[in-house]
DNA sequence: AATGAATGAGTTTTCATTCAT
DNA sequence: AATGAATGAAAACTCATTCAT
């Protein structure tokens, strides 16, 4: 990202990012096209390189862009909350599927950076929002301990981690065909779905069971 | 796969899914590179489209190719091992430590099919993969709570799906960077890898917990 | 043509060069598709290849074959019908409507053989086609002459020409849609299409106008 | 055709429609070349297809500038002229010959777009091109009666018919190998070569005969 | 005589990036 | 600062013809 890019008022900042990440959420970072990003951003070809140095760094900054905005959605917002643990694992879930319904893009573009073909890009951008991640359900997890809810014997950095995997594997689920079918796999029928209800359900289930 | 295909020795069917594995391995479906499979595989531009439709085509074989493999090297080869479940357990995870050394290509396809840009292609894969998976954990799992191994309040569906979880996240930090660094925050230092043995030790630390 | 291909049964001549028609005729020259050609023949592509030396030899053989089967069919057939001039002409109007019906392929071939890209090949083949078509034309102008049916001021070549333009165009528009579009235009109306019978009709009727 | 190429300079315009209208008729639709096209034009492949959607696309337009051209050098030109229909129509011939001696390439893609292997793309340019010719012809002809110069028991429409008959069959000769032959056959000599004089003189007798 | 697998040049179309205005 | 036209390399796929069997 380019020092002009910052300049900028911070709402056309935001129009250019989201564009793009419809964009890489729709086709991949490699079919993603800058010139369907810049219409649908309503610049020019020209400005998005005045902007950003090429195509990698623009994806680098949505990536961050997300980041901020999933963290502080998802789990800066339920940091205080005063419920049970659990409860508020819950919240979070329920929380990801709205995001999932609001901006599938986000969730998609969180999947896709995981895949091998982003390996190039992907090693700092895992270190960000997985170390906030990991952050906040560590915390989460001292003040589970201490109010005596959480008695299981799991390192607190194993628990966290299996916190982390659940809620990975939804988000999983509501982006990737391949995830979903194989939650209905798992827990549907032959042709019946999985709500993500039903999803929320079977996740917080198989919680309670390590939690005590 | 046009019938073709099945006619060539079965050494030259195996080269050309190999290279093609390889090549859809390090540069993902999208950007994969016919030509570069082609000369690869030692065969004409022309060959290919003798053997197969068209990329997608075969693509699906070389995934239907990966599971065949994965199924027998991973799966079927314990089934009737004798140990308790959770040593059962450690063999596979052994088992795809070593897969993920010997053909890195076939793990990076497995995990890439689960990203979204792959959602075209990932469902009626996604069907016969995790299939394959499901029923072989129910089995283990059967058996596990017949010795008396498995005490678990978790159903049957749930534990399967919680042992799969962590085969599938072990694939993914094998061939992913993402999952790699996100191994790495958890249970790594600033600088410090976790190594593939760390990484089986924590989960079949996690799964004890679980299981009894 | 290759003297193997003359060795061959009969039937099996016709099978080829019907089926090299066919997809002559549906796809053109250029695009007609050897292997399909083949396929659709019941040989081998290295069979064709001992029966005509190229693409070019094989299409040439194929209009010989129409030519043959069309002079046949349509003129020599009447060539000694008693009726008057204006009849016979409309009996082989009718037969071509016939031809087109069961033969679309054939009447096709004759239409493309007419355009600017297939210059290339089409001098010999207009020099036989048209040639016996003079002829034809020549003597049904003499007799018609001599039963005193035919007065006009016409030369007997431009007679011939003027009834042989006639077959062409109708023979066009039957397989062009520019030239039944054509037709449309002039004879029909806004979504009437003009039906073969009363393209028959007008070309008659414009016929007698002459004659007499 | 896009909004882009509309923006062009004329002259840039028309170099490019000219290029693909000689490498059009050249080679036909389907065997003309892109990049010929363009290395012509003196623009990049890149460039084509910022102007034009696709290959078809830009032959749709290539016809569409040809109509023009044609319909203004050809009829329009002479709407307003004083002397009979016959010569009307003799000075219509000649300029046909003059255009194909000029612009080959435009009769030899109207001849072209009469085969039966452009049925595909033919009906609405058919519509447009013939729609303007029986307009005009139309015209003509009612003149023609109302100076009593035309007194044929021909209707209207099969009149306009009848001369664009000839019309046509020029411009096919002109540009078709076929149809020169077959002009040579009905009105020339062995290896008598027809003049295009000779064709004009011959058809415009002919025209003669039936307009009195 | 007959096969049909194999070739590889050639085709249309796409797209990240640049640069004159 | 901003534009958007232009580039040209690269990609998937086709097909007439050959030749070992």
């Amino acid at each position: 990202m380019l020092s002009t890019f910052k300049k900028l008022p911070e709402n056309k900042q935001n129009a250019l990012l989201n564009a793009a990440a419809k964009v890489f959420a729709k086709k991949g970072y490699y079919h993603a096209n800058i010139s369907e990003i810049c219409k649908k951003a309503g610049i020019s070809n020209g400005a998005l390189y005045k902007y950003f140095k090429n195509k990698e760094s623009l994806y680098l900054s949505v990536f961050d862009y997300i980041i901020d905005i999933v963290s502080k959605e998802l789990f800066l917002k339920h940091l205080d909350s005063p419920g049970p643990v659990y409860l508020i694992i819950q919240n979070i879930l329920n929380g990801l599927v709205v995001l999932a319904k609001n901006h599938p893009e986000m969730v998609a573009i969180y999947v896709d950076i995981g895949s091998c073909s982003m390996n190039k890009l992907s090693a700092p951008l895992a270190e960000k929002m997985e170390g906030k991640a990991k952050e906040f359900w560590m915390e989460l997890v001292r003040r589970g301990r201490q109010k005596g809810e959480i008695k299981t014997k799991f390192s607190d950095e194993g628990l966290a981690y299996y916190i982390d995997n659940h809620i990975t594997l939804l988000a999983y689920s509501l982006a990737s065909k391949y995830f979903d079918t194989r939650f209905r796999v798992y827990f549907g029928g032959k042709s019946k779905e999985v709500t993500d209800q039903e999803k929320i359900r079977t996740i917080i289930k198989s919680m309670q069971v390590v939690l005590e």
